[in-house]
DNA sequence: GCGTGTTGCTACAATAAATGTAGCAAAGGA
DNA sequence: TCCTTTGCTACATTTATTGTAGCAACACGC
């Protein structure tokens, strides 16, 4: 037990504003929380195969991200499957996945 | 001078691994990004007037992101009305705006 | 020219967060 | 029983972020 993450209660400046938006890019702001979500965008993931995923980051940093997502309300510890996405967090997905087609213009413009 | 911060030689794991996703993730994953974005969503901002809109973070911080966005191209520094999104900048930011109509139905869910 | 105020930006010490490596207990299969 | 995988944690090292202060450059009124 001893959770050492709490989103609730340590928060970057701004996010208890009163504007769920801010509360809301706070999560989202926060290292790797866009990347699991994306990750487990498809399917359920254990949480050694979403360590795989995001290129063996630290189980800590996993951890914790899962602890806030979970707490959330966008990712869930299945039964058998793992770590998934509630309807919730599939919903936040979506409103994620135009960044993809906009990644790749992106790249196209400014990289090579 | 001296910028002492470049996104494309301090990444976080996987941000190079082709898929330009994955550095978009990134460079959006870094503190006070998506936050910066979205209070430049209307209008421009000087650096002091986007550092009152960020709830005072510290200003190495934002000036580091900033950076970081502007080489992304998302940010640019006009001649008299500070820093402004670019057409990219414009772009991505039309991406997130759903994200506040689901903060909105996120936190009727969850919190109250 | 001289103050006054703004701009973008930096230094630097203190604090917080992330990384890397190791390992735990519990559950399942053979 | 032994072996493997699960979710999860410890902890020392490294990196990022914070907070406070301040710089040079430019514009303003005078």
């Amino acid at each position: 037990m001893t959770k050492q993450t709490s989103p609730r209660s340590r928060n970057v400046r701004g996010s208890r504003s009163g504007r769920p938006i801010m509360a809301l890019l706070d999560i989202l702001g926060r290292r790797w929380s866009l990347r699991i979500l994306w990750e487990l965008r498809d399917a359920p993931l254990t949480s050694r195969a979403l360590r795989t995923a995001c290129d063996e980051a630290s189980p800590t940093v996993l951890q914790a991200r899962l602890d806030d997502l979970r707490e959330a309300g966008f990712v869930e510890l299945g039964e058998a499957s793992g770590y998934g996405l509630t309807a919730l967090g599939r919903e936040l997905c979506e409103t994620f996945m135009p960044l993809h087609r906009f990644a790749e213009r992106w790249r196209s413009k400014s990289g090579a």
